[in-house]
DNA sequence: ATATTTAATGAACAAGTGTACAATAAAATT
DNA sequence: AATTTTATTGTACACTTGTTCATTAAATAT
């Protein structure tokens, strides 16, 4: 069962006002009334969607994270001879992705936006550390593998609070070779 | 030159309503009139001192921010015979110091809450560890010492959320031990 | 092509927001 | 104690929010 053609159209028209909209002022600041001007919608027929400006990015941020999962996924491509003994390929896949969603990071990181974002930033890399955590440590051992890949995957996400703050002035790659000079210290 | 008694009032009798009502509902969720409401202050007074709910909160955030540095500076008490080769009392001290503010860590960590709030701890947390790094690894060094204290800081948040995350079951004490174990990894 | 289903619209509602200002009352100053 | 200063109050305004519902119109099914 294919969705309504009408649907599809409302939700298009909102999804481009919002990315619209979010070039100029940020997430919070953005009002239903506004969003659904620009976009020629009914504020009804948004509520009937969405319950608030948030949900309908909630939706775009869902196919940014598919990518997260994918570069995952894919061959490991640029690091070979850096890899240091705990780095593994997922870690320094992220800076690549988030050079390459660098307006979706922007917002993601900023001030205004709430903790939910980061926190399900943060699932989708701790979910990809933990995979490699309780492999490299095994069944028995008796540490909280949810503690050490929480310490993991915020760490990393440490630095890309970092380099946002810095205004994404490096590169991805200088980024990897930072990430494993600190693993190695 | 000291504030305006009535000043002081109105501001207490906010701080006090704006406590009360934190125990019910969600930061985000509370209105500028319903705090006005329950501290019997006029809603046009509230804006004459705060713009909305969450500047209020922002003055409650200075003093734990402040217990956090006295924290720091504390004499170290607790874990004598823990000290790994990098591990600092400071990064210590602040499982404690959540501990002891939990209620409000609560909200920090919640997910309708800014991100700007998180920001402010890790703020906080990587100027104390900033000191240490670079005492640490000297002037020389050719490596950004705000992407290294970032790193650290934020893996040492990490833990903290996922401690918040698994209803503070643990003590104090045992997120200590299980830092200095996954620092020795 | 027509009938049926269902989404979008427009209008109206109570409630909250942010701001402004004259009137009042409570502090600080003399 | 009287005067001056200034914070608070009450009221009003235009605006946004979230919701409801009958009407309209577009898409799907027959």
């Amino acid at each position: 069962m294919k969705t309504d053609l009408r649907i599809f159209k409302t939700k298009e028209a909102l999804r481009n006002a919002l990315m619209h909209l979010l070039e100029q002022k940020s997430l919070n600041s953005i009002s239903v009334t506004e969003l659904c001007q620009l976009a020629k919608v009914n504020r009804g027929t948004f509520y009937a969607h969405y319950g608030q400006v948030e949900n309908l990015f909630e939706e775009y941020f869902k196919t940014i994270m598919e990518d997260l999962a994918d570069s995952y996924q894919e061959p490991y491509k640029y690091v070979q001879n850096l890899l240091s003994k705990d780095l593994n390929p997922a870690t320094i896949r992220i800076f690549h992705h988030i050079e390459k969603y660098q307006p979706f990071y922007h917002i993601v990181f900023s001030k205004t936006v709430p903790l939910a974002y980061y926190y399900l930033l943060f699932d989708h890399v701790q979910t990809l550390i933990k995979d490699d955590v309780s492999e490299h440590y095994g069944n028995g051992i008796d540490i909280d593998i949810s503690m050490v890949s929480a310490y993991q995957a915020n760490a990393i996400l440490g630095l890309a609070i970092e380099w946002h703050r810095q205004d994404f002035k490096q590169s991805a790659e200088d980024m990897n070779q930072l990430l494993v000079r600190v693993l190695s210290i």
